[in-house]
DNA sequence: GTATCTGCAAACCCTTTGCAATAAG
DNA sequence: CTTATTGCAAAGGGTTTGCAGATAC
Protein backbone atom coordinates (compact mmCIF):
# COMPACT_ATOMS: atom_id res chain seq x y z
CA UNK A 1 0.00 0.00 0.00
CA UNK A 2 2.99 2.41 0.64
CA UNK A 3 4.58 1.85 -2.43
CA UNK A 4 0.72 3.25 -4.05
CA UNK A 5 0.95 5.80 -1.33
CA UNK A 6 4.13 7.18 -2.89
CA UNK A 7 2.76 6.81 -6.47
CA UNK A 8 -0.32 9.05 -6.14
CA UNK A 9 1.86 11.30 -4.62
CA UNK A 10 4.78 11.65 -7.27
CA UNK A 11 1.53 11.39 -10.04
CA UNK A 12 0.32 15.13 -7.76
CA UNK A 13 3.53 16.58 -7.68
CA UNK A 14 4.02 15.69 -11.53
CA UNK A 15 0.85 17.51 -11.91
CA UNK A 16 1.86 20.14 -9.74
CA UNK A 17 -0.73 20.36 -7.60
CA UNK A 18 -0.88 20.22 -3.77
CA UNK A 19 0.00 17.06 -1.79
CA UNK A 20 -2.50 17.52 1.40
CA UNK A 21 -3.07 15.32 4.28
CA UNK A 22 -6.70 15.09 2.99
CA UNK A 23 -5.42 13.92 -0.64
CA UNK A 24 -3.79 11.34 1.35
CA UNK A 25 -6.54 10.49 3.39
CA UNK A 26 -8.82 9.63 0.73
CA UNK A 27 -6.30 7.60 -1.42
CA UNK A 28 -5.45 5.60 2.06
CA UNK A 29 -8.81 5.02 2.67
CA UNK A 30 -9.64 3.77 -0.90
CA UNK A 31 -6.04 1.57 -1.66
CA UNK A 32 -7.88 -0.36 2.33
CA UNK A 33 -10.71 -0.97 0.69
CA UNK A 34 -10.97 -4.79 -1.34
CA UNK A 35 -14.56 -3.98 -2.37
CA UNK A 36 -17.55 -2.25 -4.67
CA UNK A 37 -18.34 1.28 -2.84
CA UNK A 38 -20.12 4.52 -3.23
CA UNK A 39 -19.03 8.13 -2.37
CA UNK A 40 -20.74 7.74 1.23
CA UNK A 41 -18.98 5.21 2.32
CA UNK A 42 -15.99 6.27 1.33
CA UNK A 43 -16.61 9.02 2.92
CA UNK A 44 -17.46 7.42 5.93
CA UNK A 45 -14.22 5.45 5.75
CA UNK A 46 -11.67 8.53 5.49
CA UNK A 47 -13.95 10.16 8.19
CA UNK A 48 -12.64 7.57 10.31
CA UNK A 49 -9.15 8.98 9.92
CA UNK A 50 -9.88 12.35 9.43
CA UNK A 51 -12.92 15.03 9.06
CA UNK A 52 -12.42 15.26 5.15
CA UNK A 53 -15.97 16.43 3.65
CA UNK A 54 -17.63 15.29 0.73
CA UNK A 55 -16.80 18.09 -1.53
CA UNK A 56 -13.31 17.25 -1.47
CA UNK A 57 -14.11 13.72 -1.70
CA UNK A 58 -16.02 13.98 -4.89
CA UNK A 59 -12.93 16.33 -6.22
CA UNK A 60 -10.30 13.42 -5.73
CA UNK A 61 -11.70 10.56 -7.14
CA UNK A 62 -11.40 12.07 -10.78
CA UNK A 63 -7.59 12.62 -9.64
CA UNK A 64 -7.69 8.90 -8.00
CA UNK A 65 -9.21 7.44 -11.14
CA UNK A 66 -6.55 9.56 -13.53
CA UNK A 67 -3.95 7.80 -11.05
CA UNK A 68 -5.10 4.58 -11.85
CA UNK A 69 -5.72 3.92 -8.18
CA UNK A 70 -9.71 4.14 -8.64
CA UNK A 71 -11.90 2.88 -11.41
CA UNK A 72 -15.59 3.55 -12.01
CA UNK A 73 -17.82 0.48 -11.90
CA UNK A 74 -21.34 1.02 -12.42
CA UNK A 75 -24.46 3.45 -11.95
CA UNK A 76 -26.92 2.21 -10.23
CA UNK A 77 -29.94 2.62 -7.29
CA UNK A 78 -28.92 6.34 -8.74
CA UNK A 79 -25.31 6.96 -7.55
CA UNK A 80 -21.90 5.67 -9.23
CA UNK A 81 -19.88 2.81 -7.61
CA UNK A 82 -16.46 2.84 -7.53
CA UNK A 83 -13.81 0.20 -6.72
CA UNK A 84 -9.87 0.08 -5.98
CA UNK A 85 -7.80 -0.38 -8.69
CA UNK A 86 -4.89 -1.76 -6.15
CA UNK A 87 -3.13 -4.36 -7.55
CA UNK A 88 -5.94 -6.14 -9.19
CA UNK A 89 -5.88 -7.12 -12.68
CA UNK A 90 -8.59 -5.80 -14.71
CA UNK A 91 -11.75 -8.20 -14.09
CA UNK A 92 -15.67 -8.47 -15.18
CA UNK A 93 -18.38 -8.30 -12.62
CA UNK A 94 -21.64 -10.89 -12.27
CA UNK A 95 -24.34 -9.52 -10.02
CA UNK A 96 -27.10 -11.18 -9.17
CA UNK A 97 -30.05 -8.85 -9.84
CA UNK A 98 -32.20 -9.49 -6.43
CA UNK A 99 -29.66 -9.36 -3.85
CA UNK A 100 -27.39 -7.10 -5.47
CA UNK A 101 -24.06 -9.21 -4.47
CA UNK A 102 -21.46 -8.94 -7.03
CA UNK A 103 -18.93 -11.73 -7.94
CA UNK A 104 -15.68 -10.93 -10.01
CA UNK A 105 -14.22 -12.93 -13.06
CA UNK A 106 -12.21 -12.46 -16.21
CA UNK A 107 -12.15 -14.69 -18.76
CA UNK A 108 -9.50 -14.68 -21.70
CA UNK A 109 -11.71 -14.72 -24.16
CA UNK A 110 -12.54 -11.15 -23.79
CA UNK A 111 -8.95 -9.94 -24.90
CA UNK A 112 -9.67 -11.63 -28.08
CA UNK A 113 -12.83 -10.12 -28.48
CA UNK A 114 -11.59 -6.78 -27.71
CA UNK A 115 -8.93 -7.23 -30.35
CA UNK A 116 -11.52 -8.40 -33.05
CA UNK A 117 -13.92 -5.88 -32.61
CA UNK A 118 -11.14 -2.87 -32.71
CA UNK A 119 -9.65 -4.32 -35.82
CA UNK A 120 -13.16 -4.53 -37.43
CA UNK A 121 -14.31 -1.19 -36.73
CA UNK A 122 -10.80 0.02 -36.86
CA UNK A 123 -10.93 1.73 -33.04
CA UNK A 124 -7.92 1.72 -31.04
CA UNK A 125 -9.22 0.21 -28.33
CA UNK A 126 -8.65 1.04 -24.71
CA UNK A 127 -10.59 -1.35 -22.66
CA UNK A 128 -13.93 -2.84 -21.62
CA UNK A 129 -16.65 -3.30 -19.20
CA UNK A 130 -18.62 -6.38 -18.98
CA UNK A 131 -21.45 -7.34 -16.76
CA UNK A 132 -23.28 -10.26 -16.64
CA UNK A 133 -26.46 -10.62 -14.60
CA UNK A 134 -28.75 -13.00 -13.44
CA UNK A 135 -29.86 -14.80 -9.75
CA UNK A 136 -27.35 -16.40 -7.23
CA UNK A 137 -27.78 -19.07 -5.69
CA UNK A 138 -28.81 -18.41 -2.79
CA UNK A 139 -31.67 -16.27 -4.46
CA UNK A 140 -32.72 -18.98 -7.19
CA UNK A 141 -33.72 -21.08 -4.02
CA UNK A 142 -35.29 -18.56 -1.98
CA UNK A 143 -37.54 -18.02 -5.23
CA UNK A 144 -38.72 -21.17 -5.65
CA UNK A 145 -40.16 -22.00 -1.89
CA UNK A 146 -41.87 -18.88 -2.08
CA UNK A 147 -41.96 -15.57 -0.42
CA UNK B 1 -44.37 -1.73 -35.93
CA UNK B 2 -48.05 -2.50 -34.97
CA UNK B 3 -47.67 -6.20 -33.64
CA UNK B 4 -45.14 -4.43 -31.19
CA UNK B 5 -47.79 -1.71 -29.80
CA UNK B 6 -50.24 -4.74 -29.75
CA UNK B 7 -47.96 -6.42 -27.40
CA UNK B 8 -47.49 -3.62 -25.38
CA UNK B 9 -51.22 -3.38 -24.95
CA UNK B 10 -51.64 -6.72 -24.12
CA UNK B 11 -48.71 -6.64 -21.54
CA UNK B 12 -50.85 -3.33 -19.88
CA UNK B 13 -53.81 -4.40 -19.51
CA UNK B 14 -52.38 -8.21 -18.36
CA UNK B 15 -51.15 -5.80 -15.69
CA UNK B 16 -54.45 -4.36 -14.98
CA UNK B 17 -53.28 -0.80 -16.39
CA UNK B 18 -55.13 1.38 -18.29
CA UNK B 19 -53.95 1.85 -21.99
CA UNK B 20 -53.72 5.63 -22.02
CA UNK B 21 -52.87 7.90 -25.13
CA UNK B 22 -50.06 8.47 -23.36
CA UNK B 23 -48.59 5.43 -22.79
CA UNK B 24 -49.29 4.50 -26.60
CA UNK B 25 -48.11 7.61 -27.73
CA UNK B 26 -43.98 6.93 -25.93
CA UNK B 27 -44.12 3.24 -26.85
CA UNK B 28 -44.97 4.54 -30.90
CA UNK B 29 -42.06 7.30 -30.22
CA UNK B 30 -39.52 4.34 -28.67
CA UNK B 31 -40.45 2.06 -31.53
CA UNK B 32 -39.89 4.64 -34.43
CA UNK B 33 -36.39 4.97 -33.61
CA UNK B 34 -33.79 2.61 -34.29
CA UNK B 35 -30.81 4.40 -32.67
CA UNK B 36 -29.67 5.49 -28.71
CA UNK B 37 -31.47 8.47 -27.13
CA UNK B 38 -31.90 9.89 -23.54
CA UNK B 39 -35.30 10.77 -22.03
CA UNK B 40 -35.10 14.66 -23.10
CA UNK B 41 -34.55 13.46 -27.16
CA UNK B 42 -37.62 11.17 -26.53
CA UNK B 43 -39.81 13.60 -25.13
CA UNK B 44 -39.32 15.63 -28.15
CA UNK B 45 -40.16 12.30 -30.58
CA UNK B 46 -43.45 11.87 -28.13
CA UNK B 47 -44.35 15.50 -28.71
CA UNK B 48 -44.40 15.40 -31.72
CA UNK B 49 -47.50 13.34 -32.26
CA UNK B 50 -49.23 14.44 -28.72
CA UNK B 51 -48.11 16.60 -26.11
CA UNK B 52 -47.15 14.41 -23.09
CA UNK B 53 -45.16 16.10 -20.23
CA UNK B 54 -42.21 14.56 -18.98
CA UNK B 55 -42.89 12.82 -15.56
CA UNK B 56 -45.43 10.47 -17.88
CA UNK B 57 -42.25 9.80 -19.80
CA UNK B 58 -40.50 9.01 -17.08
CA UNK B 59 -43.51 6.47 -15.09
CA UNK B 60 -43.36 4.95 -18.77
CA UNK B 61 -40.26 3.67 -19.42
CA UNK B 62 -40.21 1.40 -16.50
CA UNK B 63 -43.10 -0.11 -18.30
CA UNK B 64 -41.48 -0.36 -21.61
CA UNK B 65 -38.44 -1.98 -20.39
CA UNK B 66 -40.51 -4.99 -18.56
CA UNK B 67 -42.31 -5.06 -21.62
CA UNK B 68 -39.06 -5.95 -23.77
CA UNK B 69 -39.25 -2.80 -26.23
CA UNK B 70 -36.87 -0.85 -24.32
CA UNK B 71 -33.47 -1.26 -22.68
CA UNK B 72 -31.40 1.22 -20.54
CA UNK B 73 -27.90 1.33 -22.19
CA UNK B 74 -25.47 3.43 -20.19
CA UNK B 75 -25.66 6.20 -17.54
CA UNK B 76 -23.13 9.15 -19.09
CA UNK B 77 -23.49 12.74 -19.00
CA UNK B 78 -24.90 12.50 -15.59
CA UNK B 79 -28.43 10.97 -17.17
CA UNK B 80 -29.32 7.75 -19.05
CA UNK B 81 -29.53 7.07 -22.26
CA UNK B 82 -32.13 3.96 -23.54
CA UNK B 83 -32.24 1.91 -26.69
CA UNK B 84 -35.46 0.06 -28.75
CA UNK B 85 -35.43 -3.55 -28.92
CA UNK B 86 -37.93 -3.99 -31.51
CA UNK B 87 -36.54 -6.90 -33.78
CA UNK B 88 -33.38 -6.28 -32.90
CA UNK B 89 -31.19 -9.25 -31.24
CA UNK B 90 -28.85 -8.53 -28.55
CA UNK B 91 -25.46 -6.63 -28.96
CA UNK B 92 -23.09 -5.14 -27.11
CA UNK B 93 -21.48 -1.29 -27.63
CA UNK B 94 -18.13 -0.06 -28.68
CA UNK B 95 -17.77 3.33 -28.08
CA UNK B 96 -15.53 6.50 -29.24
CA UNK B 97 -14.06 7.93 -26.16
CA UNK B 98 -13.24 11.15 -28.02
CA UNK B 99 -16.35 11.92 -30.45
CA UNK B 100 -18.80 9.28 -28.43
CA UNK B 101 -20.13 7.77 -31.40
CA UNK B 102 -21.09 4.37 -30.51
CA UNK B 103 -20.94 1.27 -32.69
CA UNK B 104 -23.02 -1.91 -32.06
CA UNK B 105 -21.66 -5.56 -32.22
CA UNK B 106 -22.25 -8.73 -31.42
CA UNK B 107 -20.21 -12.28 -30.75
CA UNK B 108 -21.16 -15.53 -30.31
CA UNK B 109 -18.09 -16.26 -27.80
CA UNK B 110 -19.65 -13.53 -25.32
CA UNK B 111 -22.50 -16.55 -25.14
CA UNK B 112 -19.98 -18.96 -24.20
CA UNK B 113 -18.61 -16.62 -21.16
CA UNK B 114 -21.94 -15.99 -20.26
CA UNK B 115 -22.54 -20.45 -19.79
CA UNK B 116 -19.52 -20.82 -18.16
CA UNK B 117 -19.29 -18.22 -15.93
CA UNK B 118 -23.03 -18.56 -14.75
CA UNK B 119 -22.09 -22.31 -14.10
CA UNK B 120 -18.64 -21.67 -12.61
CA UNK B 121 -20.84 -19.32 -9.36
CA UNK B 122 -24.15 -20.84 -9.76
CA UNK B 123 -26.28 -18.16 -11.03
CA UNK B 124 -29.10 -18.62 -13.31
CA UNK B 125 -27.64 -15.93 -15.97
CA UNK B 126 -30.29 -13.50 -17.35
CA UNK B 127 -28.35 -11.02 -20.05
CA UNK B 128 -25.41 -9.03 -20.09
CA UNK B 129 -23.70 -5.75 -20.92
CA UNK B 130 -20.20 -5.48 -23.05
CA UNK B 131 -19.22 -2.25 -23.78
CA UNK B 132 -16.10 -1.77 -25.58
CA UNK B 133 -14.18 1.46 -25.47
CA UNK B 134 -11.63 3.12 -27.46
CA UNK B 135 -10.66 6.21 -30.66
CA UNK B 136 -12.45 5.46 -33.75
CA UNK B 137 -10.26 5.90 -36.75
CA UNK B 138 -11.54 9.87 -36.97
CA UNK B 139 -10.33 10.60 -33.71
CA UNK B 140 -7.12 8.87 -34.14
CA UNK B 141 -6.59 10.41 -37.35
CA UNK B 142 -7.28 14.03 -35.30
CA UNK B 143 -5.27 13.14 -32.66
CA UNK B 144 -2.15 12.45 -34.92
CA UNK B 145 -2.31 15.93 -36.44
CA UNK B 146 -2.72 17.82 -33.48
CA UNK B 147 -5.60 20.20 -32.46
C1' DG C 1 -69.30 5.98 -11.72
C1' DT C 2 -64.83 4.67 -9.95
C1' DA C 3 -60.10 3.95 -9.82
C1' DT C 4 -56.17 4.98 -12.45
C1' DC C 5 -53.48 8.30 -14.93
C1' DT C 6 -51.95 12.83 -16.19
C1' DG C 7 -49.69 17.42 -15.70
C1' DC C 8 -47.79 20.53 -12.78
C1' DA C 9 -44.69 22.06 -9.60
C1' DA C 10 -42.25 21.04 -5.75
C1' DA C 11 -39.30 17.76 -3.66
C1' DC C 12 -35.28 14.70 -3.85
C1' DC C 13 -30.72 13.19 -4.26
C1' DC C 14 -26.26 13.09 -6.05
C1' DT C 15 -22.83 16.08 -7.66
C1' DT C 16 -20.72 20.52 -8.68
C1' DT C 17 -19.40 25.18 -7.62
C1' DG C 18 -18.52 30.16 -5.58
C1' DC C 19 -16.32 32.08 -1.92
C1' DA C 20 -13.76 33.24 2.24
C1' DA C 21 -10.62 31.04 5.26
C1' DT C 22 -6.65 27.78 5.49
C1' DA C 23 -2.57 25.33 4.36
C1' DA C 24 1.17 23.71 1.07
C1' DG C 25 5.60 24.81 -0.79
C1' DC D 1 4.43 34.91 0.91
C1' DT D 2 1.75 33.16 -2.93
C1' DT D 3 -1.46 30.22 -4.89
C1' DA D 4 -3.92 25.98 -4.59
C1' DT D 5 -7.18 23.64 -1.62
C1' DT D 6 -10.59 23.16 1.79
C1' DG D 7 -15.32 23.40 3.95
C1' DC D 8 -19.55 25.29 3.74
C1' DA D 9 -23.69 26.13 1.86
C1' DA D 10 -26.07 27.06 -2.12
C1' DA D 11 -26.84 25.91 -6.87
C1' DG D 12 -27.53 22.48 -10.55
C1' DG D 13 -29.60 18.88 -13.19
C1' DG D 14 -31.82 14.51 -13.73
C1' DT D 15 -35.54 11.91 -11.72
C1' DT D 16 -39.45 11.15 -8.55
C1' DT D 17 -43.67 12.34 -6.23
C1' DG D 18 -48.11 14.57 -4.05
C1' DC D 19 -52.14 16.27 -5.50
C1' DA D 20 -56.24 17.93 -8.03
C1' DG D 21 -58.35 17.45 -12.30
C1' DA D 22 -58.93 14.39 -16.42
C1' DT D 23 -59.78 9.90 -18.45
C1' DA D 24 -60.11 4.77 -19.29
C1' DC D 25 -63.31 1.31 -18.91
Amino acid sequence: MESEIRLFRQFIKKKGLRYTREREAVARAVLARQDHFDVEELHLTVQAERPVSKASIYRTIPLLIEAGLLAEVFHEDGHMHYEPMFGRGHHCHLRCTQCRQVKEFSDHRLNEIERDVGLKFGFAVEGHKLEIFGLCPDCQAKGQEGP
